[in-house]
DNA sequence: TCTCCTTTTTAGAATGATTCTAATTTCATT
DNA sequence: AATGAAATTAGAATCATTCTAAAAAGGAGA
């Protein structure tokens, strides 16, 4: 654990914002002006590794990185903005119909948000 | 619909392999030999946008392009390998847990498959 | 059939997020 | 102080995808 894997996990845990990896240099920067982006990309593959952190990978966009905590996403289908909901946990049931063990699951939930439907 | 856009959208509708974009390539290419990638990209993304067929994306690998049929998917999470799955249709549910209108919704389920168990 | 206009296709360059490589630095341990 | 392992760095490389501008194809009317 070092102090730039330390603080990146800080970072991505506390913010609420699903960071991607560019944020997460600039934030990481104001502490440690000399970091380099190829680290931030290896801590945040390790911290994945580790399971400390997670991935949420949509399409046409950079990867971002969120809280490990369980919880699912809303996306606008227009925007690609996301939000976090928290559903029931629904892996037993899921695990129950498919008949292997289900380690986890990614849901998201597409939906239009305000901005998008207004600017319709 | 040009021969294009048609032979594609039967390319992926009846393939149930999660083809890419350069699979459909080849395989349109047997039928079409002068087709070029960039036709492919271009059909690919008009049939999504038309809601004939649907991407999957995929952290760490290229899009897939799959049948729009609702179904959701198994993802082995050593080798990204995809299965089909057909649970229960849930939008209903999520919809009112969330309380906002639920366009469609993305689930997968995390395991590990028979190779990647056996190779351990 | 000829003309005009729109849409599609093409070739190839450009983009951009991420990974890789090899060298250097850091750090813990002896 | 010396060794070795792990982390960091700079910068090049990768690769899926998009973009650009030009050429080709298609379709509707005269």
């Amino acid at each position: 654990m070092t102090k730039y894997v330390k603080k990146i996990c800080e970072i991505v845990e506390q913010s609420y914002s699903h960071m991607t990896a560019e944020q997460v240099f600039q934030a990481l920067r104001q502490v440690y002006p000399t970091v380099v982006l190829a680290t931030v990309y290896n801590n945040l593959n390790r911290l994945c590794d580790m399971g400390l952190i997670r991935r949420v990978t949509q399409e046409g966009m950079p990867d971002r990185y969120d809280r490990i905590q369980r919880h699912d996403h809303l996306v606008c289908k227009q925007c690609g903005k996301l939000l976090d909901v928290d559903l029931t946990d629904l892996t037993e049931q899921f695990q129950k119909q498919v008949g292997v063990p289900i380690l986890a699951y990614d849901l998201k939930l597409m939906y239009i948000c305000e901005d998008c439907k207004n600017k319709k």
